[in-house]
DNA sequence: ATGTATCTTGAGTGATCGCTCAAGTAAAGG
DNA sequence: CCTTTACTTGAGCGATCACTCAAGATACAT
């Protein structure tokens, strides 16, 4: 049925999303792109379109793994507070092989795309709205498992989740900053810990 | 002594600041701001030097407006913790005949410039560090004035603020988020407000 | 082995990028 | 009024942009 392709389409997209994710949608070149991936154009097309569908397919990707983290911690942990407070700890935390600290990938296109790129917002907004939605269904748990009171918003506390987190993460960003952010991610997450009833 | 300019240099600035913190500086091309600033590319170059030393000029101007609408904050409030507080919920408020809600310049320039351009980098990050430096002098002022105990550590009081904002403002970027952002910065206001000392 | 279907290659497309500069224009000095 | 000085203009520079496609290469089916 003819000739094979010569890549592992997982791992091109890989290392596109970590190259986009470095140095973004607007200031990554197809030059770049044929460097990391060892492609030339003619095959990156063939295979994923346009710089923008690559670029979007490499963001949905960073977005489902990062779902896929969050549930595993959250598994791990022995409740819904727990997990989201073990979340923010493993997002401040430094000393695993994770590659460096550096701002979440979906704050940095939602924050460097233009406002012209309906599309591309279109698609940055669902995918950081599924994920606060993760958060709030976290939240949610915790009110039926009687950790929180029957009183308390879970949207409410998933989008004051989520601005912590962007603002940890995008502090993040800045050189030297890592005991710092450590530090505030400890913060973080005691404030979520406090949020639990008297047992 | 020849003739003189036909514009007005603090005008242009400012409009070139708006299209750069609207649309970040890759995503900002020379038509653009020929277009928005009605100039042609012989004038802006002969006032400015070139793109990235205007948007370097432009985004010093916005850092310096900032710390001046901080500083004037403070200085209506009656005490330093209440400054640090005003300041908080004027960034979060809508009602004010403010810019559209959006994210700090400086950090959508912090998170768009790849790595590679240091100039821009440092330039950034020398502007941030100014911000929070006034944030850590809020603090300390709050100290020497027995608002906060002794014990208060404000360089990381203005670390964690700083991250706040980040997230706040960066959260506002998106739409339809004005009355949780305004709902998130009377949170983080009273959670300063609450770190004062019983009288 | 041969044919066929598919993938890879890279020179080259037109468009746009940031930027330059010779020519033109306007205001101040004499 | 004329000269001088400074600013404005816009056609056009070389470089780079995202992207295309005809030609060549490779693995499967027969």
């Amino acid at each position: 049925m003819g000739r094979q392709a010569g890549y592992d389409r997982g791992k091109v997209l890989a290392q596109a999303q970590a190259l986009f994710w470095s140095k973004g949608f607007l200031g990554t070149s197809l030059k770049d792109l044929e460097t990391a991936l060892d492609m030339r154009p003619g095959s990156i097309y063939a295979a994923f379109g346009s710089k923008e569908a690559l670029f979007a397919e490499a963001l949905k990707s960073y977005a489902q793994h990062s779902r896929e983290a969050f549930r595993q911690t959250v598994a791990q942990a022995g409740s819904p507070l727990a997990g989201l407070a073990a979340h923010v700890r493993a997002l401040g935390c430094v000393a695993d092989n994770r590659p460096p600290s550096q701002a979440c990938m979906l704050v940095k296109t939602m924050l460097e795309t233009p406002p012209d790129n309906a599309d591309l917002l279109g698609l940055t907004e669902t995918l950081i709205q599924s994920m606060e939605a993760a958060f709030a269904e976290m939240f949610r748990q915790a009110i039926q498992t009687g950790e929180l009171p029957q009183t308390a918003d879970p949207d409410r506390l998933a989008s004051r989740l989520q601005a912590e987190i962007f603002g940890l993460r995008t502090y993040a960003q800045r050189k030297g900053s890592d005991a710092r952010v450590a530090q505030m991610a400890e913060d973080i997450a005691r404030d979520i810990e406090a949020l639990r009833v008297a047992a």
